[in-house]
DNA sequence: AACTATTTATAAGA
DNA sequence: TTCTTATAAATAGTT
């Protein structure tokens, strides 16, 4: 249908092939959309060019996604389930990740240690002594910073004639107002005279596990 | 193009219909066959007539999932997405889960400490204290357990002229062969004389963390 | 992008 | 359905 007549084979000429492309194209989607009208039927059509420019038309009493969905079911093949797949096994992936650091965590509460040896069990023993001391030197460091700036402030108020300790709640309240949970905690040390910062446990006499007053600091392991 | 022109409307008469939706079905695919080859283009054409019978066509050089990939890319949209939300839900949730519950582990192993305020510091403090208690009494259990082992074995041998201590670890020796990581635990413990079975730990002495040759028992936080 | 000679598609009829 | 054929539509080559 033109000048001549065409043999079915690809135009080597680039300039050739993308015009005819073009005309093409838009004799392909006419049809398509008189085939929808005509016939009362549902097309689509995805079309990429040689140089991966991208068309596509659909019928408008449809969508892409309705279309393929029944080419699914008509070939009854299963696009999705290649991404089903692998988004599975991320799934069974992260959650034995997941229930392996939760039993660590539960053993590092102290909780399910039945199923450790002696030799874990002293492991874990010394780890979790180790993190202590990690967490009491940066306590005892916060502690220190605090008192220091405190000290500072009461001596830039030049409140010689207040007893030192008769006034120093008061002077902590003006300085901490602004977070009050710091306060608390300064209250509970100063008056506590700061001489022994922690008490020294007696290893495992049972039962006798003092509660204090911190609250509790557990994780959501739901 | 036909004997007599026709307005592109719906074919009311049903058999006309379904001649004609066969005659331009032919035609259109015949089209899509041509655009592939002239132009070196991938067409996809999915059919359904107004009776619901499905028809195809794919260009050879690609195949259909591979043209529904390239359309998601080209317009952009994730074609599966509704189908697995629920799913990817799920994941988010995993994920999201995981990462507090590593973040705790780490802070609990005494890093990642700067985030938190004094009153959590003292929370988690108390917490690591109350788990250490409970592992050393589950470890002073166990090791209570063995020493009674040890001297039921050691009064059923009837070697009343042998000192007993003299030969407590000839008879561990004997009677924890099988097991040598419990049996080098045993003899640590005994050589210790049994009477402080954990060192009181001053708190805090900042870079002293003297190593204790339990091995590791880190966390593979990967 | 427009033109147009020709080929191709197809509507109607058999 | 398939074939036939007159005619409409598409388009190849050209401008």
């Amino acid at each position: 249908m033109g000048r001549g007549k065409i043999e079915i084979k690809r135009i080597e000429n680039t300039t050739n092939r993308q015009v005819t492309f073009s005309k093409r194209r838009a004799g392909i989607i006419k049809k398509a959309k008189e085939l929808t009208v005509l016939c009362d039927a549902n097309v689509s059509l995805i079309l990429f060019s040689s140089t991966n420019k991208f068309f596509e038309y659909c019928s408008p009493t449809t969508n892409m996604k309705a279309m393929i969905d029944r080419y699914q079911q008509a070939t009854g093949t299963s696009l999705w389930d290649a991404h089903y797949e692998s988004m599975q096994n991320e799934l069974a992936t992260l959650k034995e990740k997941s229930e392996k650091v939760r039993k660590s965590i539960r053993q590092r509460y102290g909780n399910e240690l039945d199923g450790l040896s002696y030799t874990e069990l002293c492991g874990l023993e010394q780890n979790l002594n180790d993190a202590l001391q990690k967490i009491r030197s940066t306590l005892e460091i916060k502690i220190k910073r605090k008192i220091d700036t405190c000290k500072k402030k009461l001596r830039s108020a030049h409140k010689n004639k207040i007893a030192v300790f008769g006034d120093v709640q008061g002077e902590l309240a003006r300085t901490y107002e602004e977070s009050e949970e710091d306060y608390e905690s300064m209250v509970v040390m100063s008056n506590a005279g700061g001489a022994q910062l922690f008490p020294i446990r007696v290893p495992a006499t049972h039962s006798n596990v003092h509660q204090r007053g911190y609250g509790c600091h557990d994780l959501r392991l739901a």
